[in-house]
This record gives C-alpha cells, structure tokens and sequence, in this order.
DNA sequence: ATGCCGGGCACCGCCCGA
C-alpha cells in the first residue's frame, strides 16, 4: 500500500498538477493539506474521475485537509482535532482506510514568533500530542501525517543558522516534535533515510528548488502496530519543477499488505 | 537580510503562507 501527502496549497488552483501527479504515481491513499477552498468548492468530481473517493474538511480561504483514496473505502473517524471546540481552522482529518486509521495534519505555522500565532501553534500540538497519546494506547496501525511546520533537526534545513528564531525551528517546536515523536512513533523518512538530505518544501522566491535551499516539515509517524510494514519512502521532487507548482513536494510510503 | 512568489478574495491592493 502506497501513501502520498502534499499540502497543494490551493487545491483548485493546482487541479491539474494534482491529476497529473495522481496519474503518474497512483498512491492507494493521499492527504491533501491547505484546500483554500470552502466545503463546496472542493473539486470532487475531478477526483472522482481520476478514481479516486475523498472526504474533505473545507474552509474559506484557508486551510483545508482531505483523505482520498483509490479502490478502498474511506471510514471517516474524525473532523476536527479534539481539545479545543472554539478552534474553528480545519486542520484535522482522520479515517479508517485499508485497516489503518490515518490522521491528515496541517499543523499551524505559528510566525511570527513569539506572539499569538506561535501559541496557537504550541497549543495545537499540545492537543496532537493528547490526541496521538490515546491513538497509541489503542494498539492499532496508525499513520499520522501532513504539513508538521516543523524542521526536526539541522539536517532537515539547507542554513540552519537561519532558522534558529523561526516558529517552524525553534526550541519549543523542535521539542514538541520530539515529544510526540518519543511516544514511539516512527519518522518514516528518517527510518529509511537516516543521513540524506530530505527536502518537502522550497520557497517560491529567491529560486529555492534550483538551488536545492529546502526544508523538510512534511512528515509520515508511524505507530508501533504498524512500523514493521515500512518497506520504501520517499519525495516526489521533480513534482516542484512543474508549471503552477505548489511550494511544497509529495511525499510517500509504501507498507507491505499486513 | 529580505515575502523577492503565489493563492484567495475582493477589488484594482491586501492578507496570508514558511
């Protein structure tokens, strides 16, 4: 089983570089992240076309998570993240597919930081960190995966240096990161690719996919009932070398059927 | 060193992303 997440940042504005991507790599499953688009304007019919089945948490503007998938049913567990019911961004997605209970995250980006939109973000991941904590305790294959906002270490970022102050590096970040990672989940990417420079994401100015200046924040954690399967990872790059591109990459997995 | 690019929305610029 094969499974995708891109964060396509407009999913109708980048319609046909979804399709294409979708019929060129044929993932079984995808996340999508930032839909910037209102429940009604997600284009379902297209998808549907292309064959697969989705479900959708829509908002104006901003934000947006989906699931889609090819030839297996969806089960939709959950919309929204628990902890917060003022917390009205559509961040959250998660269903049962193929056995596997998958979260779809679009974590906040939290700049400017310090300020309230990185309090946002540390809250938010406080209230993942609940919600993968009772997802752990149930035994089960999980996968949660999407747009972290979050460079993990100083490999996962083309200068380091500067980044120390940004919300998706800084301290408090990398250590909520570390803490949801140390409840046993696994960095799917990292597992396999230990040393490699990995980038998901390159800015759109200043030419940062050809100069290779990237970031790694989109990210698979495995839960411990299903981690064994893990048998190839990867980024789509030469996805982000297309026309009308989203900044960020695909990135995928592959597990072996149970 | 820097929203320099790009999407959405509402208008003809502004907010937002990372």
């Amino acid at each position: 089983m094969k499974i995708a997440t891109y964060n396509v940042n407009g999913v109708n504005g980048r319609l046909p570089v979804l399709l294409r991507w979708l019929e060129e790599t044929q993932p079984d499953v995808v996340c999508l992240q930032e839909l910037k688009a209102p429940q009604e304007k997600f284009p379902e019919q297209a998808i549907l076309d292309a064959g697969y089945n989705a479900i959708w948490h829509g908002q104006k503007s901003w934000n947006g998570v989906a699931i889609l998938s090819r030839n297996l049913p969806i089960q939709e567990l959950k919309r929204g993240l628990p902890g917060d019911p003022e917390d009205e961004h559509s961040r959250y997605i998660e269903a049962l597919v193929n056995g596997v209970v998958i979260g779809c995250l679009y974590l906040p980006n939290g700049n400017p930081a310090p300020g309230p939109k990185f309090d946002y973000k540390l809250s938010w991941f406080e209230r993942l960190i609940t919600h993968a904590s009772g997802l752990l305790a149930k035994d089960i294959p999980v996968i949660l995966t999407g747009d972290y906002n979050v460079i993990p270490t100083e490999i996962d970022v083309y200068k380091p240096e500067r980044w120390l102050e940004d919300a998706l590096f800084r301290p408090e970040t990398r250590i909520a990161f570390k803490t949801l990672v140390d409840q046993g989940w696994t960095d799917a990417i990292r597992k396999l690719h230990p040393h490699e420079k990995v980038y998901t994401f390159y800015d759109y100015f200043r030419n940062a996919y050809g100069r290779d200046a990237g970031l790694r924040i989109d990210h698979f954690l495995l839960s411990p009932k299903i981690d064994k399967r893990l048998i190839a990872a990867g980024v789509d790059r030469n996805v982000r070398g297309w026309e009308k591109t989203s900044d960020h990459c695909p990135v995928w997995i592959e597990l072996t059927d149970e």
